[in-house]
DNA sequence: CCTCGTACTTGATTGATTCCAGAAAGTAGT
DNA sequence: ACTACTTTCTGGAATCAATCAAGTACGAGG
């Protein structure tokens, strides 16, 4: 986990003002990967409490634009940031639950790039979201199923 | 294009009643790929004009969960609907003009649902986006760098 | 310490989507 | 074709994330 010293110096790094709202903003993405805007308003207000919705906005949009937190919006869920930027990882998402985990490139460094037929466009990225279950959910949808069986049975 | 007749038999064969707002949607959605919910309203009331956004909304969502058309949502873009489903194709969106395009899929029926690490979730589905410019968007920025890199070198 | 310019606060607003209750239309059996 | 029953549609209002606007406060450099 990095340090406020460390934030400070990515914030730096990116010509960006070091303010508290902006620190206080990289270390709950930091502390919670994936998380949505208003669970990063709560958690940034934990450590600063005078903080306005808006100045979060700000701040999170600011960060994605120097690079230094990533925007992720699945569909059907409202937008979230996690802070590992710079390598190109994926996720899957729980259809179940809507929990978020990171799922490393299965091939080399800037995978599925190459499109069979890319229609004339100029591609330079390429987003994988994977769908499923989480193994929580995939659990309780044995257990409910297994229960179920158990009551129609008897 | 499939006629009124095939769209009247695909909703028997989802079991969901036959109704106007649900032809006119299932139409517009065939003569449009990839339109935002308010074009589908508007292509609808071409056909009828009295039909209710509320209306749209609700027959969007039926025919989605009946598997006849599917949504999409790229990142900073309202819904969008297509009416291409069963085979599992991808899409580009353009970073310019926000316009989408289909992608058929590089590698076999089902591709990429091999991630490295699945942490533990049962994956089902690999959704792919493809980001870059359009040939129209291309062809307007090079238009604009040449013609900056001219005006500047005057 | 002081000034400048950016960042933050407050309050209002937009825009897509959903909820609700009553009215209307579709379907099945006779 | 008629009646009873079910499902859908209508119109208005509510919700929720996100944005806009104007004024104030704070960080950086001198």
């Amino acid at each position: 986990m990095p340090t406020v010293s460390d934030f400070e110096r990515m914030l730096r790094g990116a010509d960006l003002r070091v303010t508290r709202p902006r620190v206080a903003v990289l270390t709950a993405v930091h502390q919670r990967p994936h998380a949505d805007t208003d669970s990063i308003i709560a958690a940034v207000r934990e450590h600063l409490a005078t903080v306005s919705h808006q100045a979060v906005y700000d701040v999170l949009r600011a960060l994605t634009a120097a690079g230094l937190v990533r925007r992720i919006e699945p569909s059907g869920s409202v937008a979230r940031y996690e802070a590992r930027v710079g390598d190109n990882h994926h996720h899957v998402v729980c259809r179940s639950c809507g929990i978020i985990a990171d799922v490393d490139c299965a091939v080399g460094e800037t995978p599925c790039l190459t499109a069979s037929n890319d229609q004339g466009f100029r591609i330079d990225e390429a987003e994988v979201v994977y769908w499923g279950l989480c193994p929580v959910c995939v659990a309780a949808t044995s257990a409910t199923a297994a229960a179920t069986a158990a009551v129609e049975g008897g």
